[in-house]
DNA sequence: GCGGCGC
């Protein structure tokens, strides 16, 4: 809750000597017996979660880079959710790694093994028990990769408040249509692999009635910023992309906005089979053993 | 207080 921000969010800069990777979010989930760690760190080269299990004997652990978070969250997401006829393993490839998720099933009830395998890395696994209520095991597993997920968009943008992260977490659905644009309350807030977020400045300053108007959304790791502002030469609007440490933005007069939309539109339709489900980009379903 | 994974 508190201000966490850290100046300029560079931590690349300092590079601190060996092993001492910065602690952004630590968090723990016990389930069943077993106790999982969530910790997301960074250091020089980067962000990224670590996940450990850990039983009374054994310690276990997975490195999830930053980009793999949301991608990670979408297979709980779909393990949590979909029917237990229809769950197939999946595979998650991201940079040099692969995950391989896995549906199990013994005395004990079902589970999800998650592994990694890397190069020039022994194979990690994790087993995650599916649990016997909607608060425990895949669900509650869930929950902690979207709590973190949340947070390390967060530590990238540290202008963002947190409280409107909170209220995105816990308004349900509820609140999607609020705080659009004034007098353009036509477009349906259709997010379905985009979560959208609203960051309002000063609202008490209203000159036009239109400049200080922002929007956030956010698509695998990064973070776009959609700001109404204005000078001498007339209203635009100005796209801003913030990935880690780095942003950069585009300025669109407004007399190009209409453009840029249909143009957009178009790449939507045409894309479309891609965007939708989680067949596109790295995920892959694999088809279950024959027998 | 469990037990899966791995060769």
């Amino acid at each position: 809750m508190e201000g966490n921000s850290g100046g300029g969010a560079a931590a690349g800069g300092g590079g601190g000597g060996g092993g001492s990777d910065v602690e952004l979010v630590s968090k723990t989930l016990q389930v069943e017996h077993k106790l999982f760690y969530f910790d997301l760190k960074e250091n020089p080269r980067g962000r990224y979660l670590k996940i450990s299990e850990k039983t009374s004997a054994t310690r276990s652990t997975i490195i999830v880079p930053s980009s793999g978070i949301s991608w990670f969250l979408d297979l709980f997401n779909y393990y949590v959710n979909s029917e237990e006829h229809e769950l197939f393993s999946k595979e998650l490839q991201l940079d040099s790694k692969v995950f391989y998720f896995d549906i199990g099933e013994n005395r004990r009830g079902r589970f999800l093994k998650v592994s990694e395998a890397s190069v020039s890395r022994n194979r990690s696994t994790i087993i995650v028990p599916a649990g016997s209520s909607p608060d425990e095991g895949w669900a509650a597993f869930r929950n902690i990769l979207a709590e973190i997920h949340e947070a390390s968009g967060l530590f990238a943008m540290p202008n963002q408040k947190p409280s409107d992260a909170q209220e995105h977490l816990v308004g349900l659905s509820d609140d999607v249509g609020a705080g659009f644009i004034p007098g353009h309350g036509s477009q349906p807030p259709s997010s379905s692999e985009l979560t959208v977020e609203r960051s309002t400045d000063s609202p008490g300053h209203d000159e036009t009635g239109m400049t200080g108007v922002s929007k956030v959304i956010r698509a695998d790791q990064k973070r776009f910023f959609f700001d109404l502002g204005n000078n001498n030469r007339g209203h635009f609007l100005r796209i801003s992309e913030v990935a880690g440490s780095d942003r950069s933005s585009i300025i669109l007069p407004l007399s190009g906005l209409k453009q840029f939309h249909e143009v957009i539109g178009h790449f939507v339709d045409i894309t479309k089979d891609r965007i939708e489900g989680m067949t596109g980009a790295n995920v892959r379903t694999v088809d279950p053993p024959q027998r």
